[in-house]
DNA sequence: TTGACGCATGCCGTTATGGGTATATGATCG
DNA sequence: CGATCATATACCCATAACGGCATGCGTCAA
């Protein structure tokens, strides 16, 4: 759908389009996590999260667009279940940088010198 | 500044307020990558990564707001380093999922059940 | 078939976002 | 001080994002 075919100004890359990007909303989050307890129907995980239907079932949309999670339908209700495969990528960039929150670097720059010898670590 | 005091309309929680959404930019992801190597001045990185020096500072500012990027005046320039403390709860909110990744639940429900059923596993 | 239920979509309104360009601010140097 | 380099900001523009409401559509029951 957003063909990017423009001349200078773009405005974001659309949400649907990343996994990041799809779980930079909170709510969305919150649908995640509600799934690893199972399968559930657009209509509960609305109450559940304190929203109306239509924004749960916009909110699912775009999960199940980059692929977070899967629906199936059951009879009058259409349960949605999560696959989170796609959430191993975001595990993995962010394990990536594991050793710079230890804050044990293999290779101290400037910064960090300064760090510990002007604040004795501290923060 | 946002203080959410809406009446009925609201957007998305700024960029600026939340590690997920300041990372769902992929060119804010490519500078934290960046600086894993270490500090940077402002225009090396925009350089680096292809954007203009003003696209570049928009960014950091970003990553610092959130904490994500420290930075540092050295003379004329402004370096910029990586505090990735931040992505410290993003590595663990994934990690929350690994085992739905691994696709070996504790906890089958009837989602699963039928793929394996249905689909042999397969998918 | 007619309702009622469950969900998706469409439309509207407001804000956030991201890029560009021009410009203000800061610091360094001659 | 004046010129210059390094950044940050201020605008402006176009568009994506979110929420609310109304509505369309498929399913099931009576």
């Amino acid at each position: 759908m957003p063909l990017w075919v423009y001349d200078r100004l773009m405005a974001r890359a659309a949400t649907t389009s990343d996994v990041f990007n799809a779980i930079a909303e909170p709510q969305r989050r919150e649908i995640l996590v509600l799934l690893r307890a199972g399968e559930r129907p657009v209509t509960e995980l609305a109450q559940e999260l304190g929203m109306t239907q239509p924004g749960a079932s916009k909110h699912l949309r775009v999960l199940r667009e980059v692929g977070l999670v899967r629906d199936r339908k059951a009879g009058k209700q259409r349960l949605y279940g999560l696959d989170a495969r796609g959430l191993r990528p975001v595990h993995e960039w962010a394990g990536g940088f594991e050793r710079f929150w230890n804050e044990s670097f293999d290779r101290l720059d400037a910064y960090v010198q300064d760090l510990k010898a002007g604040k004795a670590g501290k923060e």
